[in-house]
DNA sequence: GTTTTTTTGATTTACGTACATCAAAATTGG
DNA sequence: CCAATTTTGATGTACGTAAATCAAAAAAAC
């Protein structure tokens, strides 16, 4: 049977009200007598119930989940997620709130933020725009003692506690090494549409991207990045554009959203070529294109995953308990058409 | 505030006694009575506080998990997570007991299984032999109402709850394809290294990789099968004969363990020329060989995943629970140097 | 040594559920 | 209609912890 309150009581020789206050850090007590339950504590290795705990004091975890408003298929599902999360909330303890703030607009992620030293709840969870005044605001916020961690898009440098989303620079990494080994020794020039470079995902998933490239796929040549800004219209434009001009096009590296428009420029202008297409995230229409052989591979972050595992580390980090780490590392998902779920 | 039992009683009309009769199915309750008071659970949207529930009836969650008694890197860090899940037992509540049997020994799988009636675990893990014997002892199993789920391997066509463990025949297919795309059109002969025939899993992953195969990359054909008992020396020299007997060998695919051989060989055998590889299972070895170019990705299955998952699942079917799907599907991890974890 | 302050103990209630007991009411059988 | 039986209610205790109160003891200050 492990070890109750009542157990330390009786070893460190205090009453449980003594053993109460150690627990809870409430003040009154010597520091001779906190040292002696301490020792008990250590000595009979008792870990507090945590279920028993939040019954007694009626606990819930209000959590806050703040997202950019874009209407991209993966920001969907992100939010599809985190209210299917919310319908466990009764079971979970969990109380979940969404904030939607403009996209790629610090001002605006700063000021939400800052409202919420006010409204204290108990874990905050955000999409981050990579900008100083950001990082000085989570910054100030993890000061405060709130957990923080960020979701999808990381803040590096920041003292969020935690970052529920896939290594893009890996994922760049990898996305240049299938399509150079897909296509073996041809020589030719790669296509990259991505969302916006000032988006720190997709920088590092270009910066990954090209560093192999570099390194191990010389015959390979980088065209200029288009930029889509996530919006299928411009990426369809774009790339159809691109495979107009450029005959020498053999790969195209989609690294971020509007992958509807990369598809059916595909369709429309590469009916005649042999290219190799690398996408990002899984959705309907990639998932159709993967299987129609548009596509060859789609590199994925499984949004449900980010958000129980933030949920999950969130809840940990206010009762101060550990995290199991691997179970957190959100895997980057390569999808062939014979692995798809 | 979620609804209690109180308020079900309230609302039903009846006293705290019968709705935790109807509740844990006691006797002695009219049918109309029990009606009325499951309608009050239903539109007041109760669900049961599994931590209070827990907490009062002092319940643990006794389990079992049945492992072959093999020692590859596989099976041993499986049971490495299992150690680990169950150093989280006082926090989960759980009770986990191991229990090694002879591998490929269907008739003690079944008395060990057998031998489970009586203990009366509230849940059963095993990595199954695919044996009609063994599938008839978990039926008996689940018809006892023994929450059941298969680990690694399943057991198809049995009335176990769940499988934990990757689509092999998936595996496969993806192996096939990766392999024939990353040797572009080179003509050749491929090698396959497996474990035994004997075993569903690794059955399975050559048929999934016979018929990509044979579908979609004719100039690539399947030397018969090397079967290396998922021992390294055995593998070893297996693979040494077969590189040293065939020079048209262009790419190998090692479907089970005792890489450390295949890897051996390879170092031995094929520093002149250009070998296209894939294996299974990402082990110390494995990383290293995928690092240094001899293998060219790894087919992963997490077991850390696997093993909690296994445990979520058995506790959800254990308390009459519905799981999340999404959440305890084992994915197929794919590594390529770039996104090792 | 007395007063003040700090520290400790003893006790109680609560959280939501499980489970047991005994009495009261309702239903059924004859 | 009475007795036997079944169904229901009322009540209490327990699980392990939190949190509060008030009294008692110990330590510190004077």
């Amino acid at each position: 049977m492990r070890p109750t309150v009542h157990d330390i009581a009786a070893a460190a020789g205090v009453s449980l009200a003594t053993v109460d206050r150690v627990l809870n850090q409430r003040p009154g007590v010597r520091h001779v007598t906190r040292e002696k339950v301490e020792t008990a504590i250590r000595e009979l290795g008792y870990v507090r119930d945590v279920a028993a705990a939040n019954l007694a004091k009626g606990r819930t975890y209000p959590l806050v989940f703040i997202l950019p408003a874009s209407d991209n298929s993966f920001m969907y599902g992100l939010n599809a997620e985190i209210r299917q999360a919310a319908l466990r909330s009764p079971a979970e303890r969990t109380d979940i709130r969404t904030i939607e703030v403009p996209a790629f607009d610090p001002a605006a992620l700063v000021s939400v933020l800052e409202g919420l030293s006010q409204e204290k709840p108990c874990g905050i969870a955000l999409v981050a725009t990579d900008a100083p005044e950001v990082r000085a605001a989570v910054d100030r916020l993890v000061r405060e003692r709130f957990p923080i961690v960020t979701l999808v898009s990381d803040l590096t440098g920041s003292l969020r506690h935690h970052y529920a989303g896939v290594d893009n620079i890996a994922a760049g990494r990898t996305a240049a090494r299938l399509l150079g080994r897909f296509l073996g020794r041809r020589k030719g020039e790669i296509a990259v549409l991505a969302g916006s470079m000032l988006v720190r995902d997709h920088r590092e998933r270009l910066e990954g991207f090209s560093a192999v490239m570099a390194e191990e796929f010389p015959d390979l040549a980088i065209l200029p990045v288009l930029e889509g800004r996530d919006d299928p219209e411009v990426a369809h434009m774009l790339v159809a554009d691109a495979l107009s001009r450029n005959a020498g096009i053999i790969g195209v590296y989609s690294l971020g959203a509007g992958n509807r428009g990369l598809i059916r420029a595909l369709k429309e202008k590469a009916v005649d070529r042999i290219l190799t297409v690398i996408a990002h995230e899984l959705t309907a229409h990639t998932r159709a294109a993967l299987i129609d052989n548009t596509i060859d591979a789609i590199l994925n972050q499984d949004a449900g995953h980010e958000v129980r595992s933030a949920i999950r580390v969130l809840k940990a980090k206010a009762d101060g308990l550990a995290v199991i780490e691997a179970q957190e590392r959100i895997r980057l998902d390569i999808f062939l058409k014979d692995n798809l779920p």
